[in-house]
DNA sequence: ATAGCTGCAAATGCTTTGCAAGGCC
DNA sequence: GGCCTTGCAAAGCATTTGCAGCTAT
């Protein structure tokens, strides 16, 4: 059985779609990708880049994490205004989104399902639906 | 049959909600709510009050549109990160956004149903489930 | 009269951008 | 070397706030 080799794992990651293996997205893409699926805001990223040691600018998290999502290795999620969510599983699925501490988390497997796809209006097509179920602390 | 008074309708919804009848939101309610529901972002119904030639800040735009929805004339709907949209409809409704014009427009009926409420996390009660069908100009 | 409202300008919070210096191929 | 990246500081946007003057009751 083969060990993790999570440092290639990362340049992998970045080299498929065309962006350089700095350190600053090495950094970031280990912290996104190698501990499941997450949903970040690009201060939450920014603090733990820095915890771990690793100096990145809050320029460079916006623009990686903007980077990111134009490539698909990432989507945003539209819970707040003021505030961007970024998330680690760009595959269809929904969101729970606490309202009292502002997190969000997927909803699991298929537990809401649209009865029917509602006809869009004329002469647009349906580019994705967004669940997001509001909860708030009991 | 009566003929509308709207103005006294206006008047009527203000002070239905404790907030006192001045020219500004008076201007603001009769835009908002006499003509079928409506989604506006403050910039757009400060254009549209500045065009029926009533001066109303932007500030006291937005100060208004909070205080509308505060007091459950409005409802607020996170689509975009950055700008605020704000909904007359307060039932329970689900959206289409355009992508393409910046669009909010309600699904229409019970055209949308969830086949099953899932189960809010631990420790939290569901406040609401927002539904939003984003659609692109074809 | 007085509590509430408005408008201006300044402040805020998040995000983007210009540009010089540095890093990767 | 040459193009891509980074980081800083400045700029940008949408929104909020402080406060002096005005308004509804």
């Amino acid at each position: 059985m083969k060990k993790d080799r999570p440092f290639t794992h990362a340049i992998d990651r970045l080299g498929s779609v065309g962006l350089r293996p700095t350190r600053q997205r090495l950094a970031l893409v280990r912290l996104l990708f190698e501990n499941g699926d997450r949903h970040v805001t690009a201060e939450q990223l920014h603090r733990e880049v820095t915890e771990i040691g690793v100096k990145v600018s809050l320029a460079t998290i916006y623009n990686s994490l903007n980077q990111f999502t134009a490539v698909g290795l990432l989507r945003e999620v539209a819970v707040e205004t003021g505030r961007s969510y970024f998330d680690t599983n760009t595959a269809a699925h929904h969101h729970f989104f606490n309202d009292d501490t502002g997190e969000l988390q997927d909803i699991p497997g298929d537990s809401v399902v649209l009865s029917t796809l509602p006809i869009a209006p004329d002469d647009t097509v349906v580019e994705s639906v967004d669940v997001i179920v509001r909860v708030r602390n009991k």
